[in-house]
RNA sequence: GGCGGGGUGGCAGAGUGGUCAUGCAGCGGCCUGCAAAGCCGUGUACGCCGGUUCGAUUCCGACCCUCGCCUCCA
């Protein structure tokens, strides 16, 4: 897969903060791009093959605004250049929607030079004081349709497999992308497959396209494991919608415990040996990625490592659950660091918990089960569980990462 | 108003014309000095009303509720 993730760095909300800031544009979409790409990668999101800039592509914008002109499916008005929907009667079809109806339900005030209310803008003035190239039409920017356009011809060619994309841009964003390479690349198909995912709310409400939203998840990778974050995402399946709470949050984390306390029971089980996950788990996601069913299969690897009793089968069975974990991103941390690392500030002492654990297990052999049970009512006002397994006492930190005091995000910010 | 998603057991969330989703939580038991973990067992779930069918949560129709989008914010 070749896959491109392109950055729309010129826009009016890109302008507006550049001219309050006085500075210029890339100094705002710099910014912004790199803490992007970088809590992108602290997810586990495979990088981009091409990261497309679109104010690096002007002059395949450009030729692209040429060339729907010249074959008659864009026009130029008052400093505009315009598509013409009526140029193209697939227009509608990847929504669903007909022009008539568009134009019925119109709620916007329609420009006086468009031919057609449904046209839409290729390429728009620019007054001096805002960033603008030159073009056959006067000095301008690109409208914000054609960049994706002339960047997907540029780096993946005339036609694509696979176009992704939230479900609030089916349109009219990735309507007019069709209309607009399809009429530039002589009714050669776009996209092959369209991929849009649901939207996602926070505790109920709608949440929304905005820098905040950044920051968000910018907040959540330094409190929770990316694993966590990750294992949140992929609990729906993408087309639907997904709402994040705490509450859920907190039951993610119980069982990805689970999982990890299945490894952490297996920790002197040999997994080496490159293992392919079942074909039944990828089954799941070569149907249209279903995250849920393959989570479900997950947790039938799980079992099946935990009851297998065979060392032989026990091997294999951990090394499935593995693979098939490496595959969605999910138990890549060592069992130990797990339960033990945490992810937030509050220091762990060591040496202090493995005393009070070892004092312990010495009351224990001493049949002193008073002495034993406050040793371990202490370490549990510490945050910290103690489990005796046939290899011995061993703890863990209470829930984890979750209940974890997290990172305060004004010194994050600092 | 139009178009498109949804409404599943306490919660999350798949899926299917009749037989087990899965996870978390709960309950009973085993195990344990006691726990924890694990194991075994345990729930009249499929918005409402009709229709098709031997049988519908699953197909069809109406309705209710909810979310997204509906021409230059991108």
């Amino acid at each position: 897969v070749v896959y491109a993730r392109n950055i729309t760095d010129v826009d009016d909300k890109i302008n507006t903060a550049a001219t309050q800031a006085g500075v210029p544009i890339d100094t705002i979409t710099a910014r912004y791009a790199a803490a992007y790409a970088e809590d992108m990668a602290r997810l586990g999101v495979d990088a981009p093959d091409i990261t497309p800039y679109a104010t690096a592509h002007i002059a395949q914008i450009v030729a692209m605004c040429e060339q729907l002109i010249a074959s008659g499916h864009a026009y130029v008005a008052e400093g505009h250049v315009l598509f013409d929907v009526a140029s193209f009667p697939q227009y509608g079809q990847l929504s669903g929607r007909s022009t008539d109806e568009m134009i019925a339900g119109a709620r916007v005030e329609v420009a006086p030079y468009k031919k057609n209310p449904a046209d839409f803008v290729l390429w728009k003035p620019s007054t001096p004081e805002l960033p603008g190239w030159d073009s056959p039409w006067g000095r301008g920017r690109p409208g914000w349709h054609i960049e994706c356009s002339a960047m997907s011809a540029a780096h993946l060619g005339e036609t694509i497999d696979i176009h992704a994309g939230g479900n609030d841009l089916l349109f009219p964003h990735h309507e007019n992308e069709v209309a607009q390479s399809t009429c530039a690349h002589g009714g050669r198909i776009f996209a092959r497959t369209w991929l849009h995912n649901g939207m996602l709310s926070v505790e109920g409400r709608k949440m929304s396209k905005s820098l905040g939203n950044t920051l968000v998840l910018h907040e959540l990778l330094q409190k929770y494991p990316a694993e966590l974050l990750r294992y949140m995402l992929m609990k729906a399946h993408y087309r639907q919608p997904s709402d994040w709470s705490q509450a859920a949050l907190e039951q993610a984390q119980r069982t990805l415990d689970g999982l990890y306390t299945t490894l952490r029971d297996l920790a002197d089980v040999s997994s080496a040996g490159a293992t392919e996950p079942p074909t039944e788990f990828l089954a799941t996601l070569a149907d249209d990625l279903n995250t849920p069913e393959a989570l479900a299969v997950l947790s039938r690897l799980g079992e099946n490592a935990r009851k297998a009793t065979n060392p032989q089968v026990q091997k294999e069975a951990k090394a499935a659950l593995l693979a098939a974990g490496a595959f969605l991103g999910l138990l890549q941390v060592d069992a130990e660091q797990w339960f033990q690392g945490g992810n937030d500030d509050s220091a762990i002492d060591e040496a202090r918990i493995q005393g009070l654990v070892d004092a312990r297990q010495s009351a224990k052999k001493a049949r002193n089960f008073g002495e034993a049970d406050r040793l371990r009512e202490e370490l549990l006002a510490l945050g910290i569980i103690v489990e005796d397994t046939p290899q011995g006492p061993r703890w863990k930190r209470k829930g984890s990462a979750v209940s974890g005091a997290g990172v305060n995000p004004d010194e994050r910010a600092a």
